[in-house]
DNA sequence: TAGAGCCTGGACAACGTTGTCAGATGCGAG
DNA sequence: CTCGCATCTGACAACGTTGTCCAGGCTCTA
């Protein structure tokens, strides 16, 4: 039991290869190959001999080398914003089935919101030559990618459309989303409606915003410029925000908020008043239903969202696709409580 | 414009290699090498001449081929439970950081709690010649992995302990943790005290229930069988077992749950019972502090645990560290109510 | 002005695998 | 007994990059 024994005489590049594999049974380069691959045409006490040198020796194929030879790396990158964000785990983790199912590996990266960031990942999984990119965009101009698009990297872009370029870009319907959660809350007798969303270069944020206004527009409202604020979604600047909103002369009664993020920390700048706000967040949350009242959301299915971009992504490697499409997925408004409070005096 | 037209001429393979760079810059193979690494030893009108070569060409390194040389691949793999689970996002962001700032990528995978599944997943990333591995295993016995780290492949396992084998281990305190927070319930006066956890083959989910035990034990509490309850951690099962605990004849009257799955499905069961039932989870969760009343939990830092096992696959890699350690991460119990109710009648 | 030494650039092999193609072996038929 | 064919095996080149090594041109000094 010496396994403590690791990385001694062997510092690296000493793992055994198909010269070392054929030379130990016996037999030619190739043969080891065929047998490595399942390849027709090779005796099978052969293949029982060359079988035990590869046990005997530990070998494991150099996938490296493989794909230097034959062109396909049988892997995707996906690039997101936030890997920690309970909204990209499922959406993440639905791309990794689709590739799984697909024979192919998954290499991600977040770009923590930062264009430069995104642009440096997704070049370094183009030089790893990844088959396809899955793309939740952070930049907004990504004519950096023309030429390796050209080349054959598949792409798809996800949650927000891609800058510049012509791609497959799937969405939720943002805009949509957020009117008929500001209409709900009209609905219930509000007028003056906040809305505290993302910085207004994200796409989602800008849409969503559009979706207030409208929503507001067709009720008649005038919307009043202290009634909206983006920005960054840290709880600092959120909860400044929300308290802003329901404080001063004429206070907001409602609050639209524009993402999970926000959701969250709006949920506690009320909890913390006396008097009640409804609530209408974008994206759902786990536990909002058991909150007091529940919270009431605007649902996007971050894993259908996943799911559909990674298909998209085979099929434009399949061949079966051929122009890019732009794919909005329904919103779902899930009523909880929060939305449905009256205005309070 | 005519950005539609991807992948028509290039079906694959006709990347532009350094060859082509240097054919077109009129220059020698190496040269356009040596620009591409940053080298020295190039004129700068040389390198001029290379570089719009390259920018005309849209040339791309070829990492496989590199990597094929340089036997390096600035690349590790991470092998995990659930990327949607939201206790992995956090871990797997900060293994991604850690690598980042290494210049590595990472590579990542769900097991899905399947020991083969997991086997074929870290042998896959073998093949890629991973530089090194965070597995958070669902098997035991990991055998499989022996030659892999005798080759060279820096190997961490994280939240369970390797099976089988001598290697690095990043663990929270889990028995402790538990032993604490149904001591907690004690010192709050329940002596019915249930526990539902995961499956008992996970190595957290044992630790957790012996720290039951243990506290159990400590206060001459003899423990019911059918107050343990341990399996998969779905809703369906979860539910069913928490309503067994609290139902019949002498009911708990708290429930430690052992994970955070487990928690929110017990935070649904109790909230729906008119009785109130105490309630400490392991793992916090979102919005806990909201819940009425707030969940108390047992609390263990995935960042860190992510961010000291990464570290330590690095400290393997640059050969600063020898013997494999195993360091255990303690938790904190946070008080928010939940633990805190008295022992109904 | 010649020689030494430095700097730039390029030819070539090697990394480990797979595809091509040709050679070897064994068997049956004529 | 020999030929032909099918089956199995192996030699070799190629994938795109980087390390080694050498050649040629330059500068600097004596």
């Amino acid at each position: 039991m010496a396994e403590t024994a690791r990385r001694t005489e062997s510092r690296y590049g000493n793992r055994p290869t198909m010269k070392d594999v054929a030379a130990r049974a016996g037999v030619g380069l190739k043969t080891v190959s065929r047998v490595v691959n399942g390849e027709p045409g090779v005796t099978p006490d052969t293949e029982r001999r060359v079988q035990e040198a590869i046990d005997a020796l530990g070998f494991r194929r150099n996938d490296s080398a493989r794909v230097l030879r034959k062109g396909r790396t049988a892997s995707i990158g996906l690039v997101l914003e936030d890997l920690a964000d309970p909204f990209y785990g499922p959406l993440s983790r639905a791309v990794e089935e689709v590739a799984r199912a697909h024979g192919a590996l998954l290499i991600n990266g977040s770009s923590a919101e930062d264009p430069d960031r995104e642009q440096e990942l997704v070049l370094a999984l183009c030089a790893r030559r990844v088959d396809g990119l899955v793309v939740i965009p952070a930049g907004d101009d990504h004519r950096y990618l023309e030429p390796e698009i050209k080349a054959g990297v598949a792409t798809v872009f996800v949650d927000r459309p891609a800058g510049q370029i012509d791609a497959d870009v799937v969405l939720s319907d943002s805009f949509g989303g957020a009117r008929d959660g500001v209409a709900h809350l009209i609905a219930h007798g509000h007028r003056r409606i906040g809305f505290i969303g993302d910085m207004p270069r994200i796409h989602t944020a800008a849409e969503r915003l559009r979706g207030y206004r409208a929503a507001m527009e067709d009720a008649g409202i005038p919307v009043e410029p202290d009634w909206m604020s983006l920005g960054v979604t840290g709880p600092e600047r959120v909860r400044l925000a929300a308290e802003t909103m329901l404080s001063g002369s004429s206070p907001v009664t409602a609050v639209f908020a524009g993402n999970n993020r926000v959701t969250v920390t709006v949920v506690r700048v009320i909890a913390e008043r006396a008097r009640p706000v409804a609530l209408v967040g974008f994206d759902d949350i786990e536990l909002a239903d058991l909150l007091q009242p529940g919270v009431t959301v605007v649902a996007q299915d971050a894993a259908q969202l996943g799911r559909t971009a990674a298909d998209r992504l085979f099929r434009q490697l399949d061949g079966s696709l051929v122009l890019p499409e732009r794919i909005e997925l329904p919103t779902r408004l899930i009523t909880r409580g929060s939305g449905e409070l009256p205005p309070a005096a």
